[in-house]
DNA sequence: AACAATACGTTACAAGTGTAAACAGTTTGA
DNA sequence: TCAAACTGTTTACACTTGTAACGTATTGTT
């Protein structure tokens, strides 16, 4: 697929962690998403390194341990994976998509409310 | 992972030729599929292995060939698809997930208002 | 009938993923 | 001070995925 970012599912829960709480040392990390997914710290650490082999994320030392932080913006990182899934899953068509989690998902009032204004100020601008 | 049907990326873009030409034969779905991703006879006749593999996809003999069709509903596809998707990349959260797809994405006035009614809707039911 | 085109099945093979254990150095509590 | 605990590195291993070639049977064509 390359390009030289591909994020797998697992290695977005711990990249999320990352996102928010940079920087954060490996045992926040794994106390995070470790138990969540039933994961061994070795096995988080395994995808420390492959992020950080990726490039997504990288490391500064801060006595002897490391301190993890993004490499990539979540911003640019969350459009490639939304593309590629829209693509995939919905053939590309953003209405059945959007329908599909609204349909699918609860939503409270307030953001049932911000969505229908994104939504009206999207149908002014065009 | 383990949930007896996971669809990789690329096959995803044969079930969804299977769904919406069902049954089809395999030339076509090759045609289909192959040229818009490159993607030689062989390799999407493996994908069509694989599927038939995963109990995605079933056959049915029609003279020396066969004809392909779904042995999973799309809907319940997409839906574990679409679950997997927003855990991983949103955290589960689903606002969040709307308004990146509305915001980055292009839809017709007509899709705007069928989702401000679909929204309006069901705040009212909530 | 013979040969070319098709259709399907089998095999391949490297890279990526999920899941970790084993090993080594460092700090720390008893 | 000596082992326990923790940090990070290396290695493992099966399964999945992307990408296909090769082999064999069938069929349409000349």
């Amino acid at each position: 697929m390359a390009d030289g970012t591909e994020i797998s599912l697992s290695e977005w829960q711990v990249m999320n962690a990352v996102w928010d709480g940079q920087p954060i040392t490996a045992r926040e990390i794994i106390l995070q998403v470790g138990p969540a997914n039933a994961w061994t710290p070795a096995t988080v650490r395994t995808f420390l390194h492959r992020l950080v082999k990726k490039g997504a994320l990288k490391t500064e030392e801060d006595g002897n341990r490391y301190l993890y932080s993004a490499a990539i913006p979540k911003s640019k990182t969350i459009k490639q994976a939304s593309r590629s899934f829209l693509a995939s899953v919905f053939s590309g068509e953003t209405a059945p998509l959007l329908t599909h989690f609204v349909k699918t998902n609860k939503l409270s009032p307030e953001e049932i409310q911000q969505l229908r204004d994104l939504l009206e100020a999207k149908e002014d601008r065009q």
